[in-house]
DNA sequence: CCGCGCAACTCCATTAGTTA
DNA sequence: TAACTAATGGAGTTGCGCGG
């Protein structure tokens, strides 16, 4: 069963060079404020207070990318030799720039990718599997430093929910690999027609396709809603963007898509789809079943502390057994990650059942790999003992995704899937 | 044509999580 | 630990259909 991709990125780039040292790559491509950044570096003393603030690795690094021998020594006779090389230094402040704020795990999964094992060594924060991320993007900026962008794609994957969808009805797939369809003109044509077809002005750009052992990832920037900025006292009219990254797997047969529109992503998704299969395509968000007292199991489970994996420690309820006209909706909650289980049963000792009441749940929370992961039973329509579990996908890392599913599906025999679901509105 | 009620959408404050 | 981003949930706002 195949619910959760993990991006380990064995990728092959498709889109194209861009010139390293343009305006264009930095402010376009990373979305770095190249202007506002170059205009500081220009301030006296800059580059000096900057330097000195770099650590041993991220020295050691600037002296290897510049050519010189590795050497053992202090980092401040290090500095003395570079400081003089400031034109070289500069780009430096903006691959720090970009690098401020993306996930570590992503940026160590794509440096691991393409670096040599010597030098992921050299950016090695000690046995632990950490690396200094600042000096791994120095790295790959010196390497190949159109790679960069990768880090900002795969970035959004760490830190985005997915829905689950899957194609309606079962055409026959065709023969050719959808790795071969997915070229950039392939993906560039549907886009444009999409954007065409839709009439507002708003345009799609294609960023970038990778492929990944049985996984094509498709990364588009789209104008999402209207917005303006201010540039000095000029107003300029725009768009914010927005970022959809649809994960095709199953030849197509199935896509997860991380987007912040509901329906925009979707139909492009259900394009591409169309136009592999040459035949109409629609994706559907994925149902899968749990029952009932699987589920009354699984709680009673949590109440007594007797998950390995897990503790609960939020449940919210849309009405409760306490007295009153209203429902009384309770929320009974540990900040931190106690577990409320003997809360719980002392609730129940007084006033009345909780967990036995499956639909009055609204949301639980569990605390699993060290964070807060929602739960939300969705009761099926004319199903009486049919859910469906969703879970927020986003607030755990790909990995944590796939070993949560996974822990799941074993020890509970619950499907979950994310909270995360696109639909067309009714117009 | 207007006002009401519902639902969808948007905004805002709070909170959670991450990085340096 | 502080600074910051992203997500969340509630409150407020808008839009639309329906009945008067």
């Amino acid at each position: 069963m195949m619910d959760q991709v993990l991006v380990t990125a064995k990728s092959r780039q498709v889109i194209v060079d861009v010139d390293v040292s343009s305006r264009e790559f930095w402010t376009n491509e990373l979305e770095v404020a190249y202007d506002q950044i170059l205009e500081q570096t220009t301030q006296a003393g800059f580059i000096e207070t900057w330097l000195a603030k770099k650590n041993g690795r991220q020295t050691e690094m600037l002296r290897r990318n510049m050519g010189w021998e590795a050497k053992p020594g202090r980092v401040k006779g290090k500095k003395d030799e570079l400081r003089p090389n400031t034109d070289e230094l500069l780009p430096y402040v903006l691959v720090q720039e970009f690098a401020k704020f993306k996930s570590k795990l992503a940026t160590i999964e794509v440096a691991g990718d393409l670096l040599p094992p010597d030098v992921m060594e050299l950016c090695s924060k000690g046995d632990d599997d950490d690396y200094d991320t600042l000096a791994l993007s120095f790295a790959i900026f010196h390497l190949k430093p159109h790679e960069l962008r990768r880090i900002l794609h795969v970035d959004k994957i760490y830190k985005t929910g997915f829905a689950r969808m899957k194609m309606k009805d079962g055409p026959r797939r065709p023969t050719r690999p959808l790795a071969d369809f997915l070229a950039r003109h392939n993906v560039e044509d549907i886009l444009r027609q999409f954007d065409k077809s839709k009439k507002d002005g708003r345009t799609s750009e294609l960023k970038n396709i990778l492929h990944d052992g049985d996984h094509d990832m498709v990364f588009i920037r789209r104008c999402e809603r209207p917005t303006l900025m201010l540039q000095g006292h000029t107003v300029l009219h725009g768009y914010r963007p927005e970022w959809i990254v649809l994960i095709f797997f199953d030849g197509a047969k199935r896509v997860n898509i991380s987007s912040r529109s509901v329906e925009a992503s979707l139909e492009i998704a259900n394009q591409i789809a169309t136009e592999y299969y040459g035949t109409k395509c629609e994706y559907q968000n994925e149902n899968e079943i749990a029952y009932r007292k699987q589920l009354e199991r699984f709680l009673d489970l949590l109440k007594t502390d007797r998950d390995q994996q897990m503790a609960w420690v939020e449940l919210v309820m849309g009405n409760s057994p306490l007295d009153g006209e209203g429902e009384c909706p309770i929320r009974l909650r540990d900040p931190k990650c106690h577990s409320i289980g003997p809360a719980v049963r002392h609730f129940e000792r007084v006033v009345g059942s909780l967990s036995g009441n499956v639909d009055a749940i609204e949301s639980i929370k569990v605390f699993y790999a060290k964070k807060r992961v929602s739960l939300i039973f969705e009761k099926m329509e004319l199903a009486e003992d049919e859910f469906v579990v969703r879970y927020s996908d986003q607030r755990l890392n790909p990995k944590e995704r796939l070993a949560f599913e996974t822990y799941m599906r074993t020890a509970h025999a619950i499907p979950v899937l994310s909270t995360e679901k696109r639909f067309k509105r009714p117009s």
